[in-house]
DNA sequence: CCTACTTTTTGAACACGTTCAACAGGAGTC
DNA sequence: GACTCCTGTTGAACGTGTTCAAAAAGTAGG
């Protein structure tokens, strides 16, 4: 973790990880498959981070737009001393085919705790919503959550100061939605919504 | 491109297309500064032939829902010969620093003939959202379209059923969204969201 | 034709991630 | 103690992307 922050991930070699830790180089690979898997004990680190900040922003308020953007704010907080070589990191994860990636089977621990938080978001807040929408909100502000990620990932901004503000702005735009999901000429588009999503699960 | 398409692109090593060209190793580091630097040539064939497919597709209807479906499938189609090492090229543009990355500087002419496309399928359609959205949309539509080249890279259905699926469904729900945002109650949703895109640009 | 200069070509060399056959130690079994 | 497994350990070796000094080829001026 120490060679990952001061060099980078490219800049760090197997065979200085395997120095540093007074092994042979070879003894490295016997512990970990390769060098990529190495970051999956940061990866569950980070995650790790999160629930406990999350947790942390979300005693205290009932309000939606609060409960969520506090959640938000707290991953870019979590996140923020790995910014440098988050961008190596995210490479390896957009590989389909990667253990690493926060669709697979692989990561489905991390990801449904991760969507569990988002599920404490909406349960413990005063926001009300179409029935039907209701159950896939959790994993709708899970993509809203990666999508962010994506973003931060492009963040060059100091101190991630734009991402910050896109949570600061996209909360309560989030919020509005929720509760206009419940207006009859909307909730026509909603169901539109929440059915092609059953179709595609299934 | 016969090397990617047969090996992969990991597969594909710089001493094979330096032999398959005839020349020396040293020779295909004159002429492409790197391996990845070999795959914009890609990016831009499949560019313009999606460009050419999604005229096509909109040549003959007006409806908007119709045209957005059209120039999503197009994409699908042209790309679909590509999916398999689609995986391991993604993996390299997603890198934030990468010149391959669809947000980067480098590829901002690919990216503004993408966006001019989506502007062409608003323009020529007969669709009226509220004027305060209308000078985003092409940007926000190119947006949607990434994040159908997301969810294509992941789908690993025959012929890519899912991803026009997900095309078939997504096209008329924009259609109705866009109509949506000419509605009172909505409209200030929409004007938040419009905001808040133009204080992230700023 | 010779010379000076630029452009192109070359393959050796480097550092890297990864693999693997060989080896060492330990723990049980007789 | 001798034998058999199993668990770690090692460093050489392979193939990779990339660099670079040197050579070759091309170009212009005299």
């Amino acid at each position: 973790m120490r060679l990952f922050r001061s060099k980078g991930f490219d800049g760090t070699t197997m065979r200085g990880i395997a120095d540093e830790a007074g092994v042979s180089l070879g003894s490295a690979y016997y512990y970990f498959a390769g060098k990529e898997h190495l970051i999956q004990a940061f990866y569950g680190q980070m995650q790790e981070a999160h629930l406990a900040a999350a947790a942390q922003a979300l005693t205290g308020t009932t309000a939606f737009a609060d409960r969520l953007e506090g959640v938000l704010a707290a991953w870019v907080e979590v996140a923020e001393p790995y910014h440098e070589f988050a961008g190596t990191f995210f490479k390896n994860a957009a590989e389909p085919t990667s253990p690493l990636s926060p669709f697979s089977p692989e990561s489905s621990g991390a990801r449904e705790a991760s969507i569990a938080i988002f599920r404490e978001v909406l349960d413990g807040s005063d926001l009300k919503v179409t029935p039907a929408l209701r159950p896939h909100l959790p994993e709708l502000l899970w993509l809203l959550h990666m999508g962010m990620v994506l973003f931060w990932v492009y963040d060059a901004s100091d101190g991630r100061r734009r991402t910050l503000a896109l949570a600061h702005g996209v909360a309560p735009l989030v919020d509005k939605l929720g509760r206009l999901s419940r207006v009859p000429v909307v909730r026509g588009a909603v169901t539109d919504l929440v059915s092609l999503l059953e179709s595609l699960r299934a």
